[in-house]
DNA sequence: AAACTGAACATTTTGTTGATTGTTCATTAT
DNA sequence: ATAATGAACAATCAACAAAATGTTCAGTTT
C-alpha cells in the first residue's frame, strides 16, 4: 500500500519534469514510463489516465499555492491590506506563471477544458480564504457587516475575474493590469454610493 | 461619389446576409461578388479587405447598439437604476447574440483577434455612456463625488468584465450570470468598507 | 479617363494517409 | 495471487498534396 503511494509520487515527478520542459501535449505516456524504466501499461495501475496525472500534478502545486494564500490570510496586517495583497499575489503569480512558462499554461488549459469541476473547486477554495479575511474585517469593524459571507466572497471573485485570467482578454501588459487592479480594489472598498 | 456609397451599402448587405447564415469564415469574397453580380476584384475598389467588410458590418450594428445604450442613459430613471439596467442589457444582449447565433460570435472573434484597436474603441465608447450616468448620479447626490469620471468608468468596466464576455469562462448559464451580476452590482454600490 | 473584369499569385484551408499515442488486456514473471 | 509487461486496438496527430480563398493587376469595356 505504501509502496503504491511511493510509485505514484515517482510517476508524478517524472511526468512533472516532462510537463515543465516539453508541455502537456508533447509528453507521452511511454516517455514517462521509459523515464521510470517501466511499461506504459503499468502506469495505468497507478493513474486511470494521462489527464489524471496532470490533475495530480496540479494538485501537488496547490499545496504551495495554498500555503502562500494562507500566509497572506493569516498574516497580522489589517484585513483591508490582506484583501488587497491577496488579489495582487494572485495576479502576479498567474501572470508570471503563464508569461514565463508557456508550457504550464498549456497544462492549465487542458485541465480547465476537460475537467471544469476541478477549476470550480479551486475557485471555491479561494472563496474560503476570501471569506476568512472578510470575517476578520467585519469583526474588527473595517468592513461593513454582511449576512452571507460566502456570497460576498463570490461577488468579489466576479468583480476581480479579469485579473485571474488576464490572458483571455488579450491583456498582456502587467503594468496596466496592476493599475487596473488597484483602481478596482479602491472602487470595491469605497463603493459607488454616497456615504 | 454618392454612387460609391450606395455600392458600399449593397456590399455590406450581401456580406451581412452571408455572415449571418454561414459565418465569417465560410463566406468567400467571390460569393459576395457573385451575389451582387460583380467581380471579386471590384469588391476591392470599395473595401480594402474582407476584414474591413466585417468591421463595417459590425459598425452598422453599432448604431443600433448605441441607440439602445443611449436610450438607457437618457431615460428618466434615477442614475442608480440606469447603471444597473445598462449592465443588465449588455449581458443579455451579448449572451443572446452568441447563444442564438453562433455565426456572429465567429465574426466578433475574428474582429477582436485581428483588430484589437476596434474592440478597445468600442469599450471606450461604453465608458462615455457610463461616465454620463455617473455624472448624473454624482450631481444629484446619489453617487459619491469623484475627481476622475473616466477612470471610475474604467474601473467599473474592469469589475464587470465577466459579464461582457461570459462565454470566455465556460459560463453558459444565463440564470447564474444574472444572479452574479445583481450581486456584483450590489457590492459595487455599497462598497466593502463600513460606513 | 474611369469602371470593371477575371486570370494569376501567394497564402490558407481542407482532405487524406501513415505514424503516433492513450488505453486495454491476455500473458508472463515473481 | 500479485505485479508487471508489451502487443493490440481505436483514437488522435502530423505531414503532405490538393483545393479553395484573399488579394493584385494587366487588360478590357464603357
Amino acid at each position: 500500500m505504501d509502496d503504491k503511494a511511493e510509485t505514484r509520487d515517482r510517476i508524478l515527478e517524472a511526468a512533472g519534469r516532462r510537463f515543465d520542459h516539453y508541455g502537456y501535449n508533447k509528453t507521452t505516456m511511454s516517455e514517462i514510463a521509459a523515464d521510470l524504466k517501466m511499461s506504459t501499461g503499468n502506469l495505468y495501475r497507478f493513474y486511470p489516465s494521462k489527464l489524471d496525472i496532470a490533475e495530480a500534478f496540479a494538485r501537488a502545486h496547490e499545496v504551495e499555492e495554498d500555503a502562500i494564500m494562507e500566509g497572506i490570510v493569516d498574516s497580522d496586517s489589517p484585513a483591508e491590506v490582506r484583501m488587497r495583497e491577496f488579489h495582487r499575489t494572485v495576479l502576479e503569480r498567474t501572470f508570471n506563471m503563464i508569461d514565463q512558462n508557456k508550457k504550464l499554461f498549456e497544462l492549465a488549459q487542458a485541465i480547465t477544458q476537460e475537467r471544469p469541476a476541478y477549476s470550480n473547486r479551486r475557485l471555491a477554495v479561494e472563496r474560503v480564504y476570501l471569506a476568512k479575511i472578510l470575517k476578520d474585517g467585519i469583526e474588527d469593524g473595517t468592513f461593513a457587516p454582511c449576512d452571507n459571507l460566502d456570497e460576498l466572497a463570490e461577488m468579489i471573485q466576479c468583480a476581480t475575474m479579469k485579473f485571474r485570467f488576464p490572458q483571455l482578454y488579450n491583456c498582456f501588459r502587467i503594468d496596466m493590469l496592476r493599475r487596473e487592479l488597484e483602481g478596482t480594489m479602491d472602487l470595491l472598498y469605497r463603493g459607488l454610493l454616497k456615504r
